[in-house]
DNA sequence: ATCAGCTTGAAACGTATGTTTCAAACAAGT
DNA sequence: ACTTGTTTGAAACATACGTTTCAAGCTGAT
């Protein structure tokens, strides 16, 4: 087996060009070229260019989940007093800077490409991250819950996704950011000290007395799950369909994992 | 003349689809369908998509960021007490609701608009929206500034941005975002209300103490401009270039505007 | 009623994209 | 050395896009 140093490749330039232009904005060409290989590869390896973008992703949040997850186990494993909001929000930084640095990824590039899955309307790429890394990012976001156990959670929800905003939208755009804050300031600011300016901003945001004034929202609570919900399945089964109606174009996606 | 209706068609249509999916992801196609005009309409009214694109939010930021300069005007006369950070964001929030409603325009949409603007690659649009508004956003910002001194400036400069985010993210997701607050807390919140949750937040996170540890950055001040950008243009030139070099397409964009 | 100037409709153009095809090249097991 | 299964290379395919063209339609002033 030619032990395919391509499919590398490949995973390398896309992840660089779909930081710097977007998804749509790059073509298989732009990628295969830019890598060196045969158009045709990308096709034969992954089997789609959506395949390829979920692959770009898996690569880096793949190991970053698996010691992030090992990281929560460790402190919750010690029954100490609960973590602060600061504490939870350095772990993130912390296991974002531990990832191994692959030649020229500078966190940057990965953090870009988080903020444009969110607000590039990719779909597949909305479902397939939900479907692998949510339970992570929901066990995670239960302690960041009980951190601030007087603000209304329904304020609370919306808080986080305050955060979230900050956070990918400050990334996406680092590149830009940095260069104007170069320019402005005379200041080169590396992305690890963008990320622990943010700490304090969103953990004090988060603590801000509450805003509430509606009664309703204020006594509203976290419904509870149906209990299915919470059993690990045993089985998921993926089927991708896409499904071209009258000029519109609608995709869906089921998705099934062993064991 | 025929007082051409159609011109508001397709920035109706073209707002809402862009919104939905994006830039490069709506054809001109869909929006001339969806706005039951011809396709040929968009070239001959707006002269290209990019033009189109710019004309969309034109037609959103024009009254905006005359209602809003209004408003700055009004409350730099009176030489009272400096306006508190709650206070500017309250005219951000009060100038949004105040922008006419048009037909199913619920506000959401141009935010989720304003939020592409900084995440899409479109550099057209970027150096578009700077020309015409960028003049208002540092007047604004400058404000802002001035409510948290005590905080160094490089580190008030990504705190904005960090504002930035959390509000372009949380209005760009938020016909989602929305979804699931109410199935998960049985209470429905209004595109006004979660504005209103977001003051405190940002506010919060502004005068939180700083996280600086870098000498050179505490120390770091804003660059004074050079003069001639602070006198107003008598008039400006507006010309686009597109350049297709060896497979690479660069588009630049120098604008002129009269009076 | 006529004419000029906008505005629309339908079709075509040129280009770029994702994907498929298939023969050639290659690696490894026998 | 031969065979088998995997990987590459070059070309073609089908489709979608933004843009252009030009004849037809319309409006309002003369």
């Amino acid at each position: 087996m030619a032990q395919s140093e391509t499919v590398e490749r490949i995973l390398d330039a896309a992840e660089q060009l779909f930081a710097e232009k977007g998804f749509s904005e790059t073509s298989l060409r732009l990628i295969t070229s830019k890598a060196g290989v045969n158009l045709a590869a990308v096709n034969y390896h992954f089997g789609s260019k959506k395949a390829l973008i979920q692959a770009v992703f898996s690569r880096f949040l793949g190991p970053f989940c698996i010691s992030l997850e090992r990281e929560l186990d460790r402190r919750q494993g010690k029954p100490e007093a609960k973590a602060s909001l600061e504490e939870l929000l350095d772990i993130l930084v912390e296991q974002s800077l531990a990832v191994k640095p692959r030649s020229g990824n500078d966190l940057s590039i990965f953090m870009r490409l988080l903020g444009l899955a969110f607000s590039q309307s990719q779909g597949h790429l909305r479902r397939y991250l939900e479907d692998m890394y949510g339970k992570v990012f929901r066990r995670y976001m239960q302690l960041v819950y009980e951190t601030a156990p007087r603000v209304p959670p329904i304020e609370l929800f919306w808080r986080v996704h305050f955060m979230l905003g900050a956070a990918a939208f400050s990334m996406s755009g680092i590149k830009a950011l940095r260069a104007i804050a170069e320019n402005d300031f005379g200041v080169n600011t590396s992305i690890e000290q963008v990320m622990r300016l943010m700490v304090p901003f969103l953990a004090a945001g988060m603590r801000a007395e509450s805003g509430v004034t509606d009664e309703a929202m204020a006594k509203a609570q976290l419904k509870p799950r149906s209990k299915s919900s919470s059993i690990a399945p045993k089985l998921r089964i993926s089927v991708n369909v896409t499904a071209h109606f009258a000029n519109n174009v609608t995709d869906a996606s089921v998705r099934l994992r062993g064991v």
